[in-house]
DNA sequence: TCTTAATCGAGACGGTACGTCTGGTCTTAGA
DNA sequence: TCTAAGACCAGACGTACCGTCTCGATTAAGA
């Protein structure tokens, strides 16, 4: 650095002109976020994230093409949604372990949230691929090797359906979130699990 | 039903006045599929519904709380929505052939409509209430009767978990319907009736 | 009336639907008026006077083009904008009594009301249409028949140029009202009024 | 001014960094005329001057206050706007020919840009001085001086009132301008003349 | 046959948020 | 210090719908 070089060294360079203010950036995401708790999803608008931070409408606009993606990015800023991964070296071990996680996670105050991103995702197909490939793709990949490493163990035969015994899972999990006709309670966590290790097995 | 007296008594009786219209009824439910079918269920509006349907706002607002509700009503009296009830007299074959029919009917036109209807469902309770009694629970009585008469014919231990059970079969259809990550194949079918059936054994 | 006839009297029937509310109409020229006064011209807007009448800005949109429009249709509600036509029986008496009360006019509180709404004729062909109807073409109205009043007396030939005559006596007054390099003050009025004599006879 | 001396010494001197930049004040005021020709004084902004000159935005502010000043000094840049001043030995023969070169003016291409100027006129009292000063005054002292020419000859007394003759003169040109209810034609100059003659006399 | 009451189409109403635009300021890196 | 670039806060623009509210006209039922 600082040598003789006039140092084009890589591609994407420092862009002329101003540079995104992160304050701004942050004090977006945390309006989000307080806003979402005051009035929930469907309540809050651009506008008034925009206000309650101190920032103009358009620099949202610049960044974020809806707000969908606005609370997306504020929910995966946050630690709440970290995802611990299990290994308790066995199958049914990890998958009760996932599974008690994934419950809590959406019985929280989180659950409300997930359920007005997942309105957005049924209507818009851009924020779909964004929340499947930020939110959704981390929890798949926890379950798919919870299940290679159960098959590398021997536990199942390597044959098991991975497609369909992950959306038979997923799809248990948010059916429950969006039609609320049955709790989606960590005591579950074991009996679906049984199943789970069933199907793998079968 | 209330006996034969013509019971000019009180209450819930002929109200006076002029009576609903039927062709208005009629009309509006029209508009909304022929929009629906044009705009996709983002896109329209009651305003939008009125002015094809030749009605006035008030007209629907009178007997509809919301637009989910009209598109809901207007979906239900659509015969492409009957639910045939399966008996091969085996639960795989069942189970199969309620499969093949679910599966088509999300693929086919009504997914992005449903897709529609159900991102209202998250959004509002007192439509998903109405969403759930009207359009759900009959599928949800037809794969539940399956199983019963499986158990009642001695094919699976009385002892399944019936709540589970369809969850993990719905959450699976309706997961895929929302993200579209895979497709809904009727070619599914059989592996999903297989799977189902282990899950009842077990 | 009540007669057997249908009565399709006249064409210029009532419109369908509800009814335009005068209560909102004189609430947007009051709040015009009012805001005219405390911001001026240039810093008031649609969306003000919306607020300040406490009316939806499409109610606004509905019947007026622009602001300018509404401000002077505010002006011309407001009687302070009538004009009282001289009749004195001699041409000197009649322009005195004129130019002394457009001077008048132009360096009272109108004056900068009345700048506002010509910078917006500069730009606006349409609003200039509307602005020169109903505001400006009565001023001229009634110098051209105290013109036309004289030359039935005798006091001018009939061969004056009346174009010519009333834009210098127009343009006189609108300039200094334009650029203020000097006041427009009502003690002109008989040097102006001596002028245009002159031009008329000459 | 400014004598040959290099004059190194004190205050007002070369500031310090980097002068300003002939070539972006350039680009600047061509930019402004070729917008105005292509869309006019309303629909121009300084943002749009700016990009077409390839230059900041606070390149322009730092020296200009709004745009109405920019395009004036675009307009004084350009040679279209001089003043022939006339002197032809005669009050009718000068007055004819100040008349005809300034209707033509009024009705070429300057016009609609001098009606945007106007409307800024009107609106901003810094601007109007400014407009005054560099625009308005040369032609008003030209004609100061052919009447002043005229009263030394002994044409006209020596009584006669300049400054209204000057605002009927020059306020007849700017209403048709503005208004734009009757020509502009340079074949008024002779019949103009006479009158402006006729009162220089009364 | 007249009255009463609820409906109808139409469309204006007070609101609210949208997404865009421009104004005028501030922050970079480079000249 | 100036420059080009471009992000920033601010706030009005004109539009779109919301759900409600008149209107006059229409349509029954009961008087």
């Amino acid at each position: 650095m600082t040598d003789g070089i006039p140092a084009p060294k890589d591609g994407a360079q420092q862009p002329e002109g101003r540079r995104r203010s992160e304050s701004s950036h942050r004090a977006i995401l945390d309006a989000a976020l307080e806003l979402l708790g005051e009035l929930g999803y469907r309540a809050i608008t651009i506008e008034g994230i925009a206000s309650r931070a101190g920032v103009g409408k358009q620099t949202i606009y610049r960044w974020w093409p809806s707000k969908a993606a606005v609370v997306l990015e504020a929910l995966l800023k946050n630690a709440a949604v970290s995802i611990v991964a299990p290994d308790s070296g066995s199958l049914r071990g990890d998958l009760e372990a996932y599974l008690d996680q994934a419950y809590q996670t959406m019985s929280g105050p989180l659950g409300p949230i997930l359920r007005g991103l997942t309105s957005e995702v049924l209507l818009d197909e851009d924020f779909k691929e964004e929340f499947l490939r930020l939110y959704e793709e981390p929890w798949r990949q926890t379950v798919a090797s919870i299940l290679r490493r159960a098959a590398a163990r021997g536990e199942i035969p390597g044959t098991y359906d991975e497609s369909l015994i992950l959306d038979m899972l997923f799809g248990f999990k948010w059916l429950r979130l969006i039609f609320g006709h049955a709790p989606l309670d960590p005591g579950l966590a074991p009996r679906v699990a049984a199943m789970a290790e069933a199907l793998a097995r079968s």
